[in-house]
DNA sequence: CAGGATCCGATTAGATACTG
DNA sequence: CAGTATCTAATCGGATCCTG
């Protein structure tokens, strides 16, 4: 794409960084995923073929590298890519203390699953095999209803019943959930306000709280409620 | 333009972030101007056509201020627009590290003439006014020749001898100067190689290096020498 | 000096269908 | 699972001309 025609580093670093959907993609592999489904899953709205280019592009510039393994091909960051954590991390501190407004759109279900799964503190789970169900309020049907299956090695989430039984329900509508995500609404706060409500037992319905990191910037602090000006 | 329909602060921060030029536009206000013509001088590819657009944009999202004065227009960053300086500065810092490669279309005369004028240190000027004339070697005729016109209270780059005489002459290639000006090549390290000379007395000759802060990204320690894997 | 208005060509990305 | 190929609709941005 374009090129800005100036030797300043910032610039140049734009002509990289600035291409629609480059960084949620960097973002994504900064995250951990390193398949091609997987980053998908993260950028859902994206089309494959137009992350298909963005991660042969990203390959051209040296910021990934791609490797064809037996399971298929693994994206990887290299070192100059991997120094783009700082820059993402810049950026989501500045979004979440001035970009606090969401809109319906923002509001993906399946993204914020998909968020949660991957920040299960796994050792703060109980011990054995845990079922937690989501009821997402007011979503479409085939969105309604979700499963996050944890164990001590992993977490995994479906869009169906995994057949274990669960152990703990949880029900809120998806702004709730995505507020508290951010940081803007209090766990606490939500419980008793009936806005999240859990249902199961009641050593787990203290402890699930425990078992989520929610955003990395979550805890980034906001400015003052006053003028921009 | 594009939405990213995603909760995440990163994704709501590139939407605003992303869009061409934009970035370079807030580095502008960053660095100081404020007035429609110089920030247009740094960003001199951007159409005025297209900059107006994406001031308005700002505007809209409330990173920057327009306000009607005598002399006419005047953008001002809000508390918002001027936390994005932590942005563009990370940025930068990325991109002098990982992105040294410049094309012969980066090596702007005009761009390193006014980012030149934009740094020099006011208090290290002898007393008085100095005049100091530039000649960039291959450069375009019209491109070639520049003067800055430096004294205690302000520094003015022309295209035209100014009159006042000239004190001191640099002459260099315009690539020689962006690496200088980058942190990539040292002052003496040119001069001792003759990449870059000086006409003139020589306690001006001597004295000139003091005169120019460089890049605010000159000295950013840039990564060993080894494959980027 | 600081734009506004238009037109038009180039680029882009979504949708769709197909592949090993 | 991880793409490729193709087509089309939409968008974007440069150029040009005009304004107070």
């Amino acid at each position: 794409m374009g090129e800005y025609g100036q030797f300043c580093p910032v610039a140049k670093a734009a002509e990289v960084l600035d291409e629609r959907w480059t960084l949620l993609v960097v973002r994504e592999l900064v995250a951990g995923s390193t398949r091609f489904n997987d980053i998908h899953r993260g950028v859902p709205r994206m089309s494959r073929t137009l992350l298909t280019k963005r991660l042969r592009t990203l390959v051209d510039q040296g910021l990934i590298t791609r490797r064809e393994e037996r399971q298929g091909p693994v994206y990887e960051l290299t070192t100059a890519g991997n120094e783009l954590a700082a820059v993402v991390d810049v950026i989501g501190q500045w979004g979440i203390r001035w970009l606090s407004s969401l809109s319906d759109e923002d509001l993906d279900p399946a993204l914020l699953m998909w968020d949660m799964h991957r920040r299960v503190d796994l050792g703060a789970l109980p011990p054995g095999r845990t079922v937690l169900a989501v009821v997402l309020d007011h979503a479409a049907p085939q969105l309604r209803n979700w499963w996050l299956v944890l164990d001590q090695h992993e977490a995994d989430v479906c869009d169906y019943d995994p057949g274990f039984g669960t152990d703990l329900t949880m029900q809120a509508s998806t702004g709730t959930l995505v507020r508290i995500w951010r940081g803007e609404l209090g766990w606490d706060d939500a419980v008793r306000t009936s806005r999240l409500e859990l249902r199961g037992p009641s050593e787990l319905r203290r402890q699930v709280r425990t078992w989520f990191q929610l955003s990395p910037f979550a805890t980034v602090s906001r400015p003052e409620a006053r003028d921009a000006g």
